[in-house]
DNA sequence: TACAGAATTGCGATTACTGCATCAGATTGA
DNA sequence: TCAATCTGATGCAGTAATCGCAATTCTGTA
């Protein structure tokens, strides 16, 4: 039960797509009967006929066809890592280059990116903090290998894979002060009449949508009173008693006074979706690596 | 500028995963030298040192590191594919298990059967027709390759790849006899007082989400009056003038009496999400050109 | 029936791979 | 300090695989 061989594999391409062995043969700069040899040991392999061949004509039966799409996808993989590999040896570090949205950066993040920095040291991570629309468009221009976003954007580039890695509570901030900040939990709908800061539409589209949806469910349209690109602003305007506002739970544990956090009451509870995104295609060994590390890592 | 060897690989993956070459080539039913000649070769054709080796102990470069992950996911698909030749040559039929939802059964998905067909005609395409719950548990079990679905459930098992293949706008469906039946357009918050007949949140639950939000967005809260798992059945109450509906465009290509659809007023045009569900890291090259002629298909 | 095109088979030469014996560097322990 | 020992590398000869050339077989065509 051998494997196949790299070189079998090339000439069994090569007919199969030439479907003519003498010009197969002058494609790998080759006679053709050794061609024919690569062949037969290879069928010989795999124990089954590849290509119909009558002296007249060469067909591919199922199972060759089968192989010949598997092939050429394992050539090229090859290919990729073989170029991946020299480039990385020739001093040329290799890189991952990521985006993401600032206010999104927690610890899980960073500790996913410590882990891969440990496991691939001399990978250099570049991290652009980017919102979401320039993400989306870096990406689509190959500008990054992938991105960290909030909740996926509804339309996706069909190149584009996403994934939710993880998932976080959304909790209410108050001001310390104010009435309700002694409750252990708040249903939504008790927070009908308040004001609200929150991000922007433009630095996180998905999240407002969601917010509006959240309120909209509890039978409100909420009133927003403030509104800014940044998260600490945000926070900063809840303190300064400006009004309330919806965040991730991670948000709380950077500042622990003039503000307090209570979950929403009701199931299931809200949570905010952290995908990943990248290209379903892509053969940069670097984000393979990141991405089987961040799908194994929840 | 030549290709690495399918043989240098496995030797490669050995020491590098022995982290000692006499061990590794007792792995490979080999004796040292050959080995290391082996190594040798493969690191030239790479022009790139892969292990760092001080006769005392054998340690991974960066280029190496990267190499061995990307080394044993070439020869594990390598097997799978010579697996799956074999499998196929025995006479073994190939087979696509698809699952879908039978009320988005419709010509794009008929076309895309019927090119996969005639490209693979050896390849049973075995159709099992569910609704989303049991074929979310399918795929789950290994029970199907893939399936058809329409908007793609908000919580997704990270071992599920996703992706929208097709868009189609949603209609509304009126008994032709209906006072609005002659609008162009209807506008959705001008049907909140009538009465729906709705697919069941059974057979379609993300479909059903998606209709409370559309009314949501236009404040009101839909009365729902009739239920049914099946499509035909819905469009058949409306007919009776039961109430009215909405539904994707296929369907009313299905029928051209007693009904008639318009679209709804607004922008976005609200639509329906057509989702291909497949294992991310499945091996099936049948699945692999399944997937690949769909995405290029749209 | 002869011919032409295309793949296969035969065979000697070249190349690559393998194993044995040996070498060289580095660590260990007396 | 120096031999013992473990490590991977190298020299060399034998074997196996691969190659090209020439000849053969098969099939469709004139």
């Amino acid at each position: 039960m051998n494997r196949p061989t790299v070189r079998e594999l090339e000439c069994f391409v090569a007919v199969a797509e030439e479907l003519n062995f003498s010009r197969a043969a002058k494609r790998l700069h080759l006679s053709q009967p050794p061609l024919s040899r690569q062949i037969q040991s290879l069928e010989e392999k795999l124990n089954a006929s590849l290509l119909l061949r009558n002296t007249r004509a060469v067909s591919l039966t199922p199972a060759g066809k089968l192989l010949l799409e598997d092939a050429r996808a394992l050539l090229h993989r090859l290919d990729a890592t073989a170029d991946a590999v020299r480039r990385a040896a020739q001093g040329e570090p290799s890189r991952l280059r990521l985006g993401f949205v600032g206010a999104l950066l927690d610890e899980d993040m960073a500790q996913i990116l410590q882990g891969f920095r440990k496991l691939h040291p001399d990978c250099q991570i570049q991290l652009s903090d980017l919102t979401p629309a320039p993400l989306m468009e870096a990406l689509g221009q190959g500008l990054l290998d992938g991105a960290f976003i909030g909740a996926s954007p509804h339309t996706l580039p069909r190149k584009l894979d996403a994934f939710v890695w993880k998932q976080e509570p959304l909790l209410i901030a108050l001001p310390e002060t104010h009435p309700l900040a002694g409750s252990k939990t708040l249903p939504l709908g008790q927070l009908r009449s308040e004001g609200w800061v929150m991000v922007s539409r433009e630095a996180a589209p998905a999240f407002r949508r969601q917010f509006e949806e959240l309120c909209r469910k509890a039978d409100f349209q909420p009133r927003v009173v403030q509104e800014s690109e940044r998260v600490a602003a945000v926070l900063t305007m809840v303190i300064a008693s400006q009004g309330i506002s919806l965040l991730p739970e991670s948000v709380s544990r950077v500042i622990s006074s003039g503000v307090v956090f209570r979950p929403i009451e009701g199931r299931p509870a809200p949570s905010l979706d952290h995908t990943f995104l990248f290209h379903r295609k892509s053969v940069s060994p670097e984000l393979r690596a990141f991405v089987s590390l961040l799908m194994s890592a929840f």
